[in-house]
RNA sequence: GGAGGGUUAGCGAAGUGGUCAAACGCGGCAGACUGUAAAUCUGUUCCUUCGGGUUCCAUGGUUCAAAUCCAUGACCCUCCA
């Protein structure tokens, strides 16, 4: 089912935006938070529970799906929404991501991108077409241009020369999406540089995507430059349109990014954090696995209104990480996930009270400051 | 009663004259993690006032030097009576 934007309300002091996804007789507001589900689940949590977190829009993975169990057979399964019994709106990574995770330089050319299947071996080659095919056949609602996610540090020269590549692949990709009822969404490229990033989402406008979002991130730069990238990138982007910024989920990466325009955000830190035992906090970022924490009987917040936090204490969650039970890595997901969703729950009042900037400030005060 | 084998750090287990404060695994204690090659990875784990000190069942011995060789004892395991 096609997704639609539309703008709600802009905060009086900044960049900051209110807006709602309009998906059937459902809406989401924005900014939101999607969970990431890779291989079609959100790590350790039935959909129910990604449901009970209040989530909206979660994340799938064309290049993990592609090579397991194939596009053919979630097809054949119905579409992923049967497929994985999810039944809100589902975007596609186009494997995009996995360019900059999985292949050498040398692997990528006009034409596309070379893999190894991680699984048996085999030689595996990724277009802009076959990525565009693969999520029409997955059956998600937004599917995303296949582009080069270019790690930092890179020379001018090679993000411009990936960047256009990724333009020219944008292109391809437009061209090769046909179903309707699927979204697709460009990514913006272009480093560290301003004059690329503008660039880039000039030339991307010009081709008219049904949204845009913020690629090139979280590749282990320093928040001040991210924080710049999006600056960039967002400039030249349509008031009318969403913008997803891929991959970036620390909690002050959302407040910052959302007072410079962004309406999604995406990141795996909520559920791996989890399986590595840790939890946000209002107060920081906390570890369960701490001894500290084995005779504490409080829970991971206290006014949190997660199903973790309401029946279970730091001290059963230490114990089942300690322990290895799957179910602690359950429990820290619904906080985290649920943690980051009520911090962009927190920032759509902020916008619509023109108060985000005194929210910044209190978030700051709370998550690094004295730890209670 | 006889014949073998064994006892090493919190646990399991290497090491069989010097390069051994002693591999490795587990456990413990911490740390990292940003469009998931991640329920993974890294560090650390006798004591220390960082100079050093005290270890490999116990005691005695051989040797310049012993976890390693010898003697005796304790305990454990297997087999034979």
């Amino acid at each position: 089912m096609k997704v639609e934007y539309k703008l709600q309300k802009k905060e009086k002091n900044t960049n900051a935006r209110l807006g709602k996804i309009i998906y059937g007789d459902k809406e989401f507001e924005t900014p939101m938070f999607m969970p990431v589900g890779t291989q079609a689940t959100v790590k350790t949590l039935s959909p129910e529970q990604v449901k009970e977190c209040n989530a909206g829009i979660i994340l799938a993975n064309t290049y993990h799906l592609w090579l397991r169990p194939g596009e053919d057979i979630v097809k054949k399964a119905g579409g992923l929404h049967k497929f994985m019994n999810y039944d809100g709106p589902i975007l596609t990574d186009s494997g995009g991501f996995q360019v900059f995770s999985l292949a050498k330089p040398k692997d990528i050319s006009e034409e596309g991108v070379k893999f190894k299947n991680q699984y048996n071996g085999d030689s595996l080659f990724l277009t802009p077409e076959k990525s565009i095919d693969i999520q029409e056949k997955l059956g998600s609602d937004i599917a995303i241009c296949f582009d080069e996610c270019v790690g930092l540090p890179a020379t001018y020269e090679y993000t411009k020369s990936s960047m256009e590549r990724t333009l020219r692949w944008a292109k391809r990709c437009k061209d090769a999406h046909k179903d309707e009822n699927q979204a697709l969404f460009a990514v913006v490229q272009g480093g560290e540089s301003k004059e690329l990033r503008e660039y880039c989402a000039k030339k991307l406008v010009e081709m008219d995507f049904d949204g845009y979002t913020i690629g090139g991130t979280s590749v282990g730069e320093e928040k001040p430059i991210q924080y710049k990238m999006v600056e960039y990138g967002v400039k030249y982007l349509p008031e009318d349109k969403v913008r997803y910024l891929m991959g970036v989920g620390d909690p002050i990466d959302i407040v910052e990014n959302v007072i410079r325009g962004i309406d999604i955000f995406d990141c795996v830190s909520p559920t791996r954090l989890a399986r590595h035992g840790h939890a946000y906090t209002r107060y920081g970022k906390i570890n369960l696995k701490n001894a500290k924490f084995k005779e504490d009987f409080t829970p991971v917040e206290k006014d949190c209104d997660c199903y973790a936090c309401k029946h279970y204490t730091k001290g059963y969650i230490n114990h089942l990480i300690k322990s290895e039970e799957s179910f602690g890595a359950t429990l820290l997901s619904i906080h985290n996930i649920r943690y980051l969703i009520r911090l962009t729950e927190e920032l759509r009042d902020a916008i619509k009270n023109d108060n985000i900037l005194e929210y910044r400030e209190r978030f700051i005060k709370d998550y690094y400051g004295e730890k209670k």
